[in-house]
DNA sequence: GAATATTATCGTATATTTGCGATATATATT
DNA sequence: AATATATATCGCAAATATACGATAATATTC
């Protein structure tokens, strides 16, 4: 494309859909659910369970780390990661928002007739 | 990319991640704002307050289309979009099952001392 | 200090997404 | 029938995402 035109929106529109975007990947569901599950993993334990490359797996954890769903501690040689259950529940809270004020419209009558 | 490994995540989890994938971009979430506030729309009103291009306007209306979340029926020569309510009930209640999964499991002490 | 184990990063290939202009298509209008 | 209007689709370019192997970096163990 020429130019990225995703800056040109509302800010909470732009949060809301990078959100979404990082659950926009069954990998990174499935590690969220598994971290949620174990409280803590060490990456070997998520590459364990995921039908990925410890690279590539690697890379999800990166990105759910840099949209802050995620923190990485070294422990020894290994990483030790869990949910930041707050960011967690402030962009879940965002996203509700967004599904209820939408849901909040529907009207009785159908549309487009 | 070698091969897609999206196929071999269990079947919720994909079509959690779908469903997220398509709010992820600003566009998209913003069409469906439009949409719910005016319950109908021709194509050429969400162009209008859209900083983007007809053409690029109506590649995600066809990705919105193709989840399931709106459907557009011919009027004329415009073309009538509007939500499918029942089908943004259902992926926001199986996105709500999820968080809601994931958030239940937060735990009272901290993770990674 | 050498070997081992764990994970992050780099480089690369490929796939997908984003964006636009141009064009095709379909319906009104004159 | 010619023209105007509205929208979808095509073709292309560029950006981003996905995936992996190889390697670097780090800490532990022998």
């Amino acid at each position: 494309m020429a130019i990225n035109k995703k800056g040109e929106f509302l800010a909470d529109e732009i949060l809301i859909s990078d959100f979404a975007r990082t659950l926009g990947h069954p990998a990174r569901v499935a590690i969220l659910k598994t971290l949620a599950e174990r409280n803590e993993c060490i990456c070997g334990e998520i590459v364990e369970v995921m039908p990925l490359a410890q690279s590539t797996v690697s890379q999800h954890l990166k990105e759910l780390k840099n949209m802050g769903l995620i923190q990485g501690t070294l422990n020894g040689p290994k990483s030790c990661y869990c949910i930041n259950w707050e960011k967690l529940e402030e962009y879940t809270r965002q996203f509700n928002n967004l599904t209820n004020e939408l849901l909040n419209k529907k009207p009785l009558a159908l549309c487009c007739k």
